[in-house]
DNA sequence: CGGCCCCTTGATTCTGATCAATCAGAGTGG
DNA sequence: CCACTCTGATTGATCAGAATCAAGGGGCCG
């Protein structure tokens, strides 16, 4: 929580001029967005499967994720979130919601109402293309992770999944190039790998003894980038947040 | 191959008034896209993760995949395309494709440019958010695929799965009742599952033998939707065809 | 100090993978 | 019409990665 804490509306600025530049009155209109902020305790309920949000919620501060359950009660983490995402933005769109988002860390949450996102959608349609954007490098890593694992043998899966947060939290500031905080229990990444805890455990165990990460209390180090990314078959295209090769 | 083939533009009329009324002057704009039509034989190749497309692609007839690889050459799955699907409509915005898209059986594809889809968009506020959605929709099934494969066994998974190939082909008017065509292999259905298509034939006899589904040919039946649906534990509101309780 | 959460360890089990063939049907060419 | 081939479905035997069951251990908080 000792983040440099920017204020929500410039965390959306910055957030979308990843991919495209703002001209300035796009970046006022969104600095005259209205936000309110509330904050969450861990392991909190934001909203549910099935629920008809009429706003959406920024991630400003904490982890917090989207997960869906089985009836025989087992989870899926179906995203990690961090400083910058918008977890529902979907719901702009899609009337009901299909997933559960709850905070895994303590949160600072921010809410924009529907209307007026629309709003702003309508006055500015680069902002509505870039939003869309969002959803669609969010699906994609969705699209990541179903490969991940479905297809990568529990080692590489985790290391994967390491490199990921990694390059994500870097691009927003929040890691610097080998270590950053995560406070996200072996349990939880066990439910976005698709693995018990146990096993979590016993493979980070692993991937410390090879030298692939180090950890001491929330925080991961990752001496040897090369050596991860390797292991985990890492290639950050999906991630889109460059156009790396320019060539047009 | 003996679908009632709508034209294109139809199919994609009818496809986006699943969840929104158009009006006339919207439904003309989509009859005046030009669309090229290509026929494809099985397995092939449209096109290559990494590629920055100029145009979208339609599924007029026949099956067709996303997938993506493993450098093991393990190959996963991501989405299966039916008629009326757009796979890569994110190419419209993310400008480098992540999956590899390919066709499953003989497939009738239409091709639109990307610079027509924008024309429409920019003309055409509310389809913009038809095809904001479609893009929703389609990361909502790979959601449900996330948690599906990473958190039921086998014989569920397999059910979830054709539970829901059910309802979509039905929602296109491609199964009747019960009944549906399903030119798909045994070990294309694996590599959706993440399984072995070995195993995956072991699973799909004990479906058989304790008569959740039947087949014979490309075809499969399903006997008792109801026994299905619970090994599935289907339940379709990730779909979002149709608000099933408009309550508000 | 007790309780709780999270991490860790060990022993055992099992789902699903791997390895290795065989079989059946469709298309091809002589 | 039949040998030949290729693809997809099927079966059996064995193996392994990960789940399950069971139980400690350490740190934090009220």
């Amino acid at each position: 929580m000792e983040t440099l804490l920017l204020t929500p509306n410039l965390l959306i600025i910055r957030k979308l001029e990843n991919v495209l530049l703002l001209k300035d009155k796009e970046k006022q209109a969104i600095k005259d967005l209205s936000i309110k902020t509330i904050t969450l305790h861990s392991d909190q309920d934001i909203m549910k499967a099935g629920d008809q949000p009429t706003q959406c919620c920024l991630v400003i501060d904490g982890f917090a994720c989207a997960y869906k359950l089985t009836s025989e009660g087992k989870r899926q983490i179906i995203s990690l979130y961090i400083p910058g995402d918008i977890p529902d933005l979907q719901s702009l769109h899609l009337p009901f919601l299909d997933i559960n988002i709850a905070s895994i860390t303590p949160c600072i949450l921010g809410f924009i109402e529907h209307d007026d996102l629309r709003n702003l959608c309508e006055l500015h349609p680069r902002l509505s293309v870039a939003l869309w954007r969002e959803t669609l490098m969010s699906a994609s890593i969705t699209r990541e992770w179903l490969l991940n694992n479905g297809q990568r043998p529990a080692y590489n899966r985790i290391a994967h999944l390491i490199c990921e947060l990694l390059v994500r939290l870097e691009a927003v500031g929040l890691a610097t190039e080998s270590t950053f905080d995560m406070p996200v229990t072996q349990a939880e990444l066990a439910d976005a790998t698709g693995m018990t805890h146990i096993h979590m455990n016993r493979v980070l165990q692993a991937l410390r003894t090879d030298g692939l990460i180090s950890n001491n209390k929330n925080q991961i180090t990752v001496p040897d980038w090369q050596k991860l990314k390797e292991a985990g078959e890492f290639d950050p295209l999906y991630l889109h947040l460059v156009p790396e090769t320019a060539q047009d």
